[in-house]
DNA sequence: CCGGATGTTCACCT
DNA sequence: GAGGTGAACATCCG
Protein backbone atom coordinates (compact mmCIF):
# COMPACT_ATOMS: atom_id res chain seq x y z
CA UNK A 1 0.00 0.00 0.00
CA UNK A 2 1.94 2.89 1.34
CA UNK A 3 3.86 5.23 -1.21
CA UNK A 4 4.58 9.05 0.60
CA UNK A 5 0.79 9.82 1.06
CA UNK A 6 0.45 6.49 3.58
CA UNK A 7 3.58 7.21 4.84
CA UNK A 8 2.87 10.40 5.87
CA UNK A 9 -0.37 9.26 7.68
CA UNK A 10 1.82 6.70 9.47
CA UNK A 11 4.41 9.91 10.75
CA UNK A 12 1.21 11.96 12.03
CA UNK A 13 0.25 8.57 13.76
CA UNK A 14 3.93 7.80 14.85
CA UNK A 15 4.39 11.20 16.17
CA UNK A 16 2.00 10.30 18.92
CA UNK A 17 4.37 8.46 21.19
CA UNK A 18 6.40 11.23 21.21
CA UNK A 19 8.26 11.67 24.22
CA UNK A 20 7.63 7.83 25.09
CA UNK A 21 9.98 5.41 26.91
CA UNK A 22 10.54 2.41 25.16
CA UNK A 23 10.50 -0.81 27.79
CA UNK A 24 10.45 -3.52 25.07
CA UNK A 25 11.36 -4.11 21.91
CA UNK A 26 9.60 -6.97 19.72
CA UNK A 27 11.75 -8.54 17.07
CA UNK A 28 9.68 -11.33 16.64
CA UNK A 29 11.01 -12.14 12.91
CA UNK A 30 14.98 -11.11 12.44
CA UNK A 31 14.82 -11.34 9.27
CA UNK A 32 12.94 -7.97 9.29
CA UNK A 33 15.89 -6.51 10.57
CA UNK A 34 18.41 -4.87 7.89
CA UNK A 35 21.54 -3.09 8.41
CA UNK A 36 22.04 -6.21 9.19
CA UNK A 37 21.05 -5.95 12.85
CA UNK A 38 19.77 -8.57 15.29
CA UNK A 39 17.29 -8.64 18.11
CA UNK A 40 19.88 -7.97 20.68
CA UNK A 41 21.67 -4.72 18.75
CA UNK A 42 17.71 -3.58 18.71
CA UNK A 43 16.91 -3.61 22.24
CA UNK A 44 20.43 -2.83 23.15
CA UNK A 45 19.92 0.73 21.24
CA UNK A 46 16.67 1.55 21.85
CA UNK A 47 15.40 0.13 25.15
CA UNK A 48 14.90 2.06 27.54
CA UNK A 49 15.34 5.53 25.63
CA UNK A 50 12.50 7.97 24.67
CA UNK A 51 11.71 8.71 21.05
CA UNK A 52 12.29 12.81 20.60
CA UNK A 53 11.34 13.23 17.25
CA UNK A 54 9.65 11.20 14.30
CA UNK A 55 10.33 12.39 10.75
CA UNK A 56 9.54 11.21 6.95
CA UNK A 57 11.78 11.65 4.55
CA UNK A 58 9.44 10.16 1.41
CA UNK A 59 8.72 6.45 2.23
CA UNK A 60 10.98 6.42 5.17
CA UNK A 61 9.57 6.88 8.72
CA UNK A 62 12.42 7.76 11.08
CA UNK A 63 12.13 7.73 15.09
CA UNK A 64 14.67 9.65 16.80
CA UNK A 65 15.30 8.33 20.65
CA UNK A 66 16.97 10.35 23.03
CA UNK A 67 20.28 8.86 22.48
CA UNK A 68 20.42 10.29 19.44
CA UNK A 69 20.04 6.85 17.31
CA UNK A 70 17.35 6.91 14.92
CA UNK A 71 14.78 4.14 13.74
CA UNK A 72 14.29 3.75 10.05
CA UNK A 73 10.77 2.13 9.35
CA UNK A 74 10.31 0.88 5.82
CA UNK A 75 7.14 -0.15 4.39
CA UNK A 76 7.69 -2.12 1.20
CA UNK A 77 3.95 -2.75 -0.47
CA UNK A 78 2.10 -4.56 2.04
CA UNK A 79 3.54 -2.86 5.66
CA UNK A 80 1.38 -1.32 7.91
CA UNK A 81 2.25 0.74 10.92
CA UNK A 82 -0.47 0.29 14.02
CA UNK A 83 -0.71 1.89 17.43
CA UNK A 84 -2.40 -0.11 20.15
CA UNK A 85 -3.10 2.62 22.81
CA UNK A 86 -3.22 0.73 26.21
CA UNK A 87 -2.21 -2.74 26.53
CA UNK A 88 -4.22 -4.54 23.78
CA UNK A 89 -7.81 -3.68 24.82
CA UNK A 90 -9.88 -1.70 22.88
CA UNK A 91 -9.13 -0.15 18.95
CA UNK A 92 -6.12 0.09 16.46
CA UNK A 93 -5.49 3.28 15.47
CA UNK A 94 -4.41 2.86 11.76
CA UNK A 95 -4.30 6.41 9.81
CA UNK A 96 -5.13 5.12 6.39
CA UNK A 97 -8.46 5.87 5.37
CA UNK A 98 -8.93 6.80 9.09
CA UNK A 99 -9.55 3.41 9.64
CA UNK A 100 -10.16 1.12 13.22
CA UNK A 101 -9.20 -2.20 13.18
CA UNK A 102 -10.19 -4.78 15.69
CA UNK A 103 -6.90 -6.02 17.55
CA UNK A 104 -7.97 -9.47 16.56
CA UNK A 105 -7.56 -8.54 12.86
CA UNK A 106 -4.35 -8.71 12.47
CA UNK A 107 -2.61 -11.81 12.17
CA UNK A 108 0.03 -12.20 14.42
CA UNK A 109 2.27 -14.24 11.72
CA UNK A 110 2.45 -11.17 10.17
CA UNK A 111 3.25 -9.04 13.45
CA UNK A 112 7.39 -8.05 12.48
CA UNK A 113 8.51 -5.33 14.58
CA UNK A 114 7.17 -3.48 18.05
CA UNK A 115 8.32 -0.77 20.57
CA UNK A 116 6.34 -1.64 23.78
CA UNK A 117 6.52 1.46 25.94
CA UNK A 118 6.12 2.29 29.59
CA UNK A 119 2.65 3.40 29.36
CA UNK A 120 1.46 0.02 27.54
CA UNK A 121 1.05 1.32 24.20
CA UNK A 122 2.62 -0.66 21.36
CA UNK A 123 3.55 0.68 18.19
CA UNK A 124 3.50 -2.29 15.83
CA UNK A 125 4.34 -2.73 12.40
CA UNK A 126 2.43 -5.65 10.49
CA UNK A 127 3.86 -6.73 7.00
CA UNK A 128 2.70 -9.55 5.34
CA UNK A 129 4.99 -10.18 2.53
CA UNK A 130 7.86 -9.07 4.44
CA UNK A 131 8.83 -6.43 1.61
CA UNK A 132 9.22 -3.73 4.13
CA UNK A 133 12.39 -3.58 6.99
CA UNK A 134 13.69 -2.23 10.19
CA UNK A 135 16.89 -0.33 9.75
CA UNK A 136 19.34 1.68 12.62
CA UNK A 137 20.14 4.68 11.48
CA UNK A 138 18.97 4.37 7.94
CA UNK A 139 20.61 6.46 5.05
CA UNK A 140 18.60 8.74 5.09
CA UNK A 141 21.14 11.16 2.55
CA UNK A 142 21.03 8.87 -0.18
CA UNK A 143 16.97 10.08 -0.69
CA UNK A 144 16.46 12.86 -2.79
CA UNK A 145 14.41 15.63 -1.88
CA UNK A 146 11.12 15.05 -0.54
CA UNK A 147 8.14 15.02 -3.25
CA UNK A 148 5.36 16.71 -1.00
CA UNK A 149 7.60 19.95 -1.44
CA UNK A 150 9.20 19.81 -4.08
CA UNK A 151 10.64 22.99 -5.87
CA UNK A 152 10.43 23.78 -9.46
CA UNK A 153 14.53 24.04 -9.17
CA UNK A 154 14.72 20.99 -7.20
CA UNK A 155 12.78 18.39 -9.87
CA UNK A 156 14.78 20.52 -12.58
CA UNK A 157 18.50 19.25 -10.66
CA UNK A 158 16.87 15.84 -9.75
CA UNK A 159 16.51 15.20 -13.06
CA UNK A 160 19.50 16.73 -14.68
CA UNK A 161 20.44 15.20 -17.59
CA UNK A 162 19.15 11.85 -17.24
CA UNK A 163 18.09 9.86 -20.40
CA UNK A 164 16.18 7.77 -17.96
CA UNK A 165 11.95 7.09 -18.77
CA UNK A 166 10.70 9.89 -17.29
CA UNK A 167 8.86 7.60 -15.19
CA UNK A 168 12.13 5.53 -14.14
CA UNK A 169 13.74 8.98 -13.09
CA UNK A 170 10.83 9.92 -10.75
CA UNK A 171 10.38 6.54 -9.14
CA UNK A 172 14.19 6.97 -8.33
CA UNK A 173 14.19 7.79 -4.52
CA UNK A 174 17.57 9.06 -5.04
CA UNK A 175 16.69 11.68 -6.90
CA UNK A 176 12.95 12.37 -5.72
CA UNK A 177 11.91 10.60 -2.90
CA UNK A 178 8.17 9.64 -2.33
CA UNK A 179 6.76 8.60 -5.70
CA UNK A 180 5.47 5.02 -6.03
CA UNK A 181 4.09 3.66 -9.58
CA UNK A 182 0.36 4.62 -8.87
CA UNK A 183 1.32 8.27 -7.85
CA UNK A 184 3.82 8.37 -10.58
CA UNK A 185 1.24 7.11 -13.42
CA UNK A 186 -1.46 9.75 -11.94
CA UNK A 187 1.44 13.02 -11.98
CA UNK A 188 2.35 12.18 -14.92
CA UNK A 189 -1.12 11.64 -16.74
CA UNK A 190 -2.55 15.11 -14.70
CA UNK A 191 0.93 16.69 -16.41
CA UNK A 192 0.08 15.04 -19.94
CA UNK A 193 3.73 13.23 -20.36
CA UNK A 194 4.85 10.97 -21.39
CA UNK A 195 6.05 7.84 -18.90
CA UNK A 196 8.64 6.67 -21.57
CA UNK A 197 10.47 9.50 -22.60
CA UNK A 198 13.74 10.66 -21.72
CA UNK A 199 13.76 12.64 -18.56
CA UNK A 200 16.11 15.18 -19.90
CA UNK A 201 14.10 16.12 -23.03
CA UNK A 202 11.56 17.83 -20.87
CA UNK A 203 11.62 21.88 -21.71
CA UNK A 204 11.77 24.46 -18.83
CA UNK A 205 8.01 24.56 -19.05
CA UNK A 206 7.31 21.06 -18.62
CA UNK A 207 9.69 20.74 -15.78
CA UNK A 208 7.93 23.69 -14.00
CA UNK A 209 4.38 21.91 -14.82
CA UNK A 210 6.15 18.59 -13.90
CA UNK A 211 6.72 19.58 -10.21
CA UNK A 212 3.23 21.72 -10.08
CA UNK A 213 1.63 18.84 -11.19
CA UNK A 214 3.17 16.63 -8.48
CA UNK A 215 2.68 18.98 -5.32
CA UNK A 216 -1.17 19.42 -6.47
CA UNK A 217 -1.58 15.39 -7.32
CA UNK A 218 -0.02 14.14 -3.61
CA UNK A 219 -2.46 17.64 -1.85
CA UNK A 220 -5.43 15.97 -4.04
CA UNK A 221 -4.92 12.79 -3.11
CA UNK A 222 -3.57 13.05 0.30
CA UNK A 223 -7.34 14.51 0.61
CA UNK A 224 -9.23 12.30 -0.62
CA UNK A 225 -7.48 9.62 1.37
CA UNK A 226 -4.37 7.66 -0.64
CA UNK A 227 -2.79 7.03 -3.61
CA UNK A 228 -5.55 4.93 -4.67
CA UNK A 229 -7.67 8.18 -5.02
CA UNK A 230 -6.51 8.90 -8.15
CA UNK A 231 -8.69 9.61 -11.41
CA UNK A 232 -6.84 7.38 -13.45
CA UNK A 233 -6.80 4.74 -10.95
CA UNK A 234 -10.69 3.50 -11.94
CA UNK A 235 -8.78 3.00 -15.36
CA UNK A 236 -6.01 0.74 -14.18
CA UNK A 237 -7.36 -2.27 -15.83
CA UNK A 238 -7.02 -3.96 -19.55
CA UNK A 239 -9.28 -2.63 -21.95
CA UNK A 240 -10.02 0.94 -20.33
CA UNK A 241 -9.95 4.08 -21.58
CA UNK A 242 -8.67 7.73 -20.84
CA UNK A 243 -10.99 9.54 -17.91
CA UNK A 244 -10.42 12.35 -19.64
CA UNK A 245 -10.46 12.13 -23.71
CA UNK A 246 -11.99 8.52 -23.90
CA UNK A 247 -9.43 7.35 -25.78
CA UNK A 248 -8.43 4.00 -25.36
CA UNK A 249 -5.35 3.92 -22.58
CA UNK A 250 -2.05 2.18 -23.07
CA UNK A 251 -0.83 -0.25 -20.37
CA UNK A 252 3.61 -0.66 -20.89
CA UNK A 253 5.84 -1.81 -18.52
CA UNK A 254 8.20 0.52 -17.08
CA UNK A 255 10.52 0.89 -14.85
CA UNK A 256 9.37 -2.75 -14.06
CA UNK A 257 6.31 -1.89 -13.60
CA UNK A 258 2.84 -1.46 -14.69
CA UNK A 259 2.12 1.61 -16.23
CA UNK A 260 -1.16 3.02 -17.54
CA UNK A 261 -1.13 6.30 -19.72
CA UNK A 262 -2.66 7.97 -22.45
CA UNK A 263 -0.92 8.39 -25.82
CA UNK A 264 -3.39 10.96 -27.44
CA UNK A 265 -3.35 13.14 -24.34
CA UNK A 266 0.52 12.74 -23.11
CA UNK A 267 3.60 13.46 -24.77
C1' DC B 1 -4.56 -22.67 -11.81
C1' DC B 2 -2.35 -18.44 -13.27
C1' DG B 3 -0.94 -13.77 -13.29
C1' DG B 4 -0.38 -9.60 -11.19
C1' DA B 5 0.01 -6.33 -7.25
C1' DT B 6 1.02 0.56 -4.06
C1' DG B 7 8.63 -1.48 -2.93
C1' DT B 8 13.50 -2.19 -2.42
C1' DT B 9 17.80 -4.30 -3.15
C1' DC B 10 21.01 -6.82 -5.57
C1' DA B 11 23.45 -9.38 -9.14
C1' DC B 12 24.29 -9.29 -13.75
C1' DC B 13 24.15 -7.46 -18.49
C1' DT B 14 24.77 -3.95 -22.23
C1' DG C 1 29.06 5.33 -14.92
C1' DA C 2 24.27 4.87 -16.52
C1' DG C 3 20.59 2.29 -17.39
C1' DG C 4 17.86 -2.04 -17.95
C1' DT C 5 16.28 -6.70 -16.45
C1' DG C 6 15.03 -10.27 -13.49
C1' DA C 7 14.96 -12.39 -9.03
C1' DA C 8 13.73 -12.49 -4.32
C1' DC C 9 10.46 -11.63 -0.48
C1' DA C 10 4.95 -14.16 0.71
C1' DT C 11 0.22 -13.27 0.33
C1' DC C 12 -4.03 -11.94 -1.58
C1' DC C 13 -7.22 -11.21 -5.28
C1' DG C 14 -9.61 -11.67 -9.69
Amino acid sequence: MPELIEVEGYRAVAARVRGRTIARVETPDAWYLKGPADPAVLADALGGTSVVSVRRQGKLLMLEVDRGVVLGLRFGMTGRLLLHEGGGEGAVVDPVGGLLYAPGEVRSAHLRFALAFHDGSRLVMVDPRRLGGVELDPRAGDLGPDAADLSAEGLDSALGRSRAALKSALMDQRRVAGLGNLLTDEVLWRARLSPVRPAATLAPTDRSGLAGAIRTTIEVLSARGGSHTGDLQPARRPGSSCPRCGEPLRRDRVGGRSTYWCVAEQS
